[in-house]
DNA sequence: CCTATTTCAGGGGTACTGACATCG
DNA sequence: CCGATGTCAGTAACCCTGAAATAG
């Protein structure tokens, strides 16, 4: 059959397309990446470690995650021992979410992981044009937060 | 609880979120904007246009779909009469698809309905910030066919 | 009352895998 | 035999909705 396989115009260079594109060719890489570990529980990990113990809510609001995947991610975390759920003793309708020891070795060989990851996707790009692009990322998502 | 929804240093400039999370938020509003539309829908309808009469096959090759989401697309669209599938001549194999008269019609609806949601997505960029975006994503998804 | 937290059940769009029969 | 095509069934990761129970 035909040789050609061109985008078509309209596509190529149609910037929410190559985003889409972009963000799937990643996260599959990501996926990858981290073994048997999701996005959702490296988020988990790290907000839980930067912020210490905290309520599921405010994790959940700190990483721009559904309450719903929280509840999953933590179930699958505490699961094997990488954080602990507690009541909370001041608000008895919330829990505190606290990183284990081992939950902190597990965040610093994510941590490792991840890194690599980055250089791995955005090999093509020098460290100023990766910084060119976080910054255009992180003006189109603050639009959102403020509409 | 507490007022601090402070993003994770570690995924605050974490190019590999942002560009998820970015996609995500993108994908929410082409949704919505497309109607009764996905996306395959209008990257096939683009690629029948540009190309002209194709297999299914071919027009999967050039807008990077999987072979199962183009038969699933296809459906659709021939179900709404935008399109029409014939058994190639030359091919036993594959079939033909040919865009209709009520597919152009389509096509052009959405075209005006992409090129809006370009503007209301990427507002906060400039015309040259845009480029400069378009161009960064295109190299990184140029190493993924390369790899 | 109204809001907030946790939890569950489930759906939706996208990307993909494996299998199959057909055919070149 | 090998590879390509179309089709189908099913999976996976992510995002989201709705509802419920509980509690501030």
């Amino acid at each position: 059959m035909p040789m050609d396989e061109a985008p078509p115009l309209r596509l190529r260079r149609l910037p929410t397309r190559l985003l889409t594109q972009t963000a799937a060719h990643v996260q599959r890489l990501v996926a990858q990446g981290l073994g048997d570990f999701r996005t959702h529980h490296y988020a988990l990990l790290a907000a839980a470690e930067e912020r210490g113990p905290s309520s599921q809510a405010a994790l959940g609001r700190a990483c721009g995650m559904d309450r719903s995947d929280v509840v999953a991610a933590t179930n699958d975390l505490a699961a094997r021992g990488l954080l602990r759920r507690d009541p909370a003793p001041g608000d008895r309708r919330s829990n505190v979410i606290t990183l284990t020891a081992d939950g902190e070795n597990a965040l610093r060989d994510l941590d490792e992981r991840v890194r690599r990851l980055q250089d791995s996707v955005f090999a093509p790009l020098s460290e100023d044009e990766r910084d060119q692009l976080t910054r255009l990322l992180t003006r189109v998502l603050r639009h959102r937060a403020e509409s």
